[in-house]
DNA sequence: TCTGGGGTCCTAGGACCC
DNA sequence: TCTGGGGTCCTAGGACCC
């Protein structure tokens, strides 16, 4: 017996310049002007005894932060997302600048996915502001439907989204880019030609700088083009599985459900020097840096439940090289200590820094293989500690 | 253009076992 | 002793996303 299969119907939900936009709800003075959140580390704007705000300009700022997000404002100026603020500095000297304040995203992000989860209940996490929503099973019209759902995020939050409705993630996914801010994008297969073809391949989730600069070699910039390439081509060029993935996204095909839980993989934490460490002469900060990124590790491992057997390290050096090294004990691990000496472990054994020569520029510690705690037997031979010196 | 921090998934080679 | 082929796990790096 022939089964069936009607279309889904998934929505993309993406909330308009989200960080950006919650700083706005805190400084209404700040609309219609660019603005651009950075790093942590920005002192927050000062307060006047008239309780009127002093701000910081991007001309002021100097560092290593990049931008997290900008008023469209201030994109219009060409300052986006990932851009160094030294370099946005150029562009837009006098675009104000606010500290990242990731506890209130948190917050916000919460109160906007539980106001849609009072509609539609399938719903995919993509991140602190972004959700797929499968709407197959209700019955209302799809029209309706989405502006309900963001006069919902709107009413709980003070903030606009952008939705994309389709019949998979994919699609659902490029519409919400359509029409933002504050937009509802439908889109059905029929329109695939007509509405997808003509965008770029980079506006496909997965096609990024490497892809697409790959693709443009072989003369391929639209996905329409993109669909119209032979899969043999593909193949050959990106191997079997991406070559085929490319080829079905291109002409709107994805059948990737909406998944509602995962379980974490990893836990990691990282920082970025204000300036680059030498292996040797700065090895005490080096050896205070590694021991405060465990404790933080742990702190999450704990607040999470989990442990883990594969332990790493990560190093950014001067040149901007990366190197990773891990290892995977027999134990699950948690607590500061244990973590401590695996990762120290991997530093002396398994990765050659030259302590006069180099400098570097970012350390990071990672913990998969994770397993939940109650599942973490503690038999199992744990690292020992290392000593000697250098390095950290 | 001197490039954060937290993740996921994929690939490819080598070890090891049957 | 020299020769297979397949499967799984581990590791390092890289592309990509928010």
């Amino acid at each position: 017996m022939p089964v069936l299969c009607l279309p889904r119907r998934i929505a993309h939900l993406d909330m308009d310049a989200f960080f950006a936009s919650v700083e706005l709800l805190s400084y209404p003075e700040l609309r219609d002007l660019p603005v651009v959140v950075g790093g942590a580390k920005i002192a927050p704007p000062e307060k006047l005894p008239d309780s009127r705000y002093v701000f910081a300009r991007l001309k002021d700022y100097s560092g290593r932060g990049v931008v997290t997000t900008s008023t469209y404002e201030a994109r219009k100026l060409g300052v986006f997302s990932g851009m160094g603020l030294m370099r946005s500095a150029q562009l837009a000297p006098e675009a104000i600048l606010l500290p990242a304040r990731f506890d209130a995203y948190r917050n916000i992000s919460r109160r906007f996915k539980h106001a849609v989860a009072q509609i539609a209940s399938t719903i995919e996490d993509r991140g602190i502001d972004e959700i797929y929503i499968d709407l197959t099973e209700l019955a209302e019209a799809t029209l309706p439907l989405a502006q309900r759902l963001k006069a919902s995020v709107h009413a709980a939050t003070g903030l606009t989204c952008s939705i994309g409705i389709a019949p998979n993630k994919l699609l659902a996914k490029i519409g919400s880019d359509l029409q933002k801010p504050d937009g509802i994008t439908v889109l059905l297969r029929e329109n695939v030609a007509e509405r997808i073809w003509p965008l770029h391949v980079k506006k496909i989730n997965g096609v990024g700088a490497k892809t697409a600069a790959h693709l443009e070699k072989l003369g391929i910039h639209s996905i329409g083009e993109l669909a119209g390439a032979p899969v043999e081509m593909l193949t050959q060029n990106f191997g079997p599985r991406i070559g085929a993935w490319l080829s079905c996204a291109a002409n709107g095909i994805d059948d990737s459900p909406v998944v509602t839980w995962r379980a974490p993989k990893s836990l990691s934490r990282e920082i970025t020097f204000e300036r680059d460490l030498h292996v040797r002469h700065d090895q005490a900060e080096l050896s205070a840096q590694l021991a405060a990124l465990c404790a933080r590790l742990a702190e999450d491992l704990e607040k999470k439940g989990y442990a883990g057997h594969t332990i790493g390290v990560k190093l950014r050096f001067a040149d901007f090289h990366l190197a990773t090294r891990e290892i995977t004990w027999p134990q699950a691990m948690f607590a500061v200590g244990d973590l401590l000496r695996a990762v120290r472990q991997c530093l002396k054994h398994k990765l050659f820094v030259d302590a006069d020569q180099q400098r570097i520029r970012l350390l990071g510690v990672r913990c998969g293989s994770l397993v939940t705690r109650e599942q973490a037997n503690e038999t199992a031979p744990k690292p020992e500690p290392q000593q000697g010196k250098l390095p950290f």
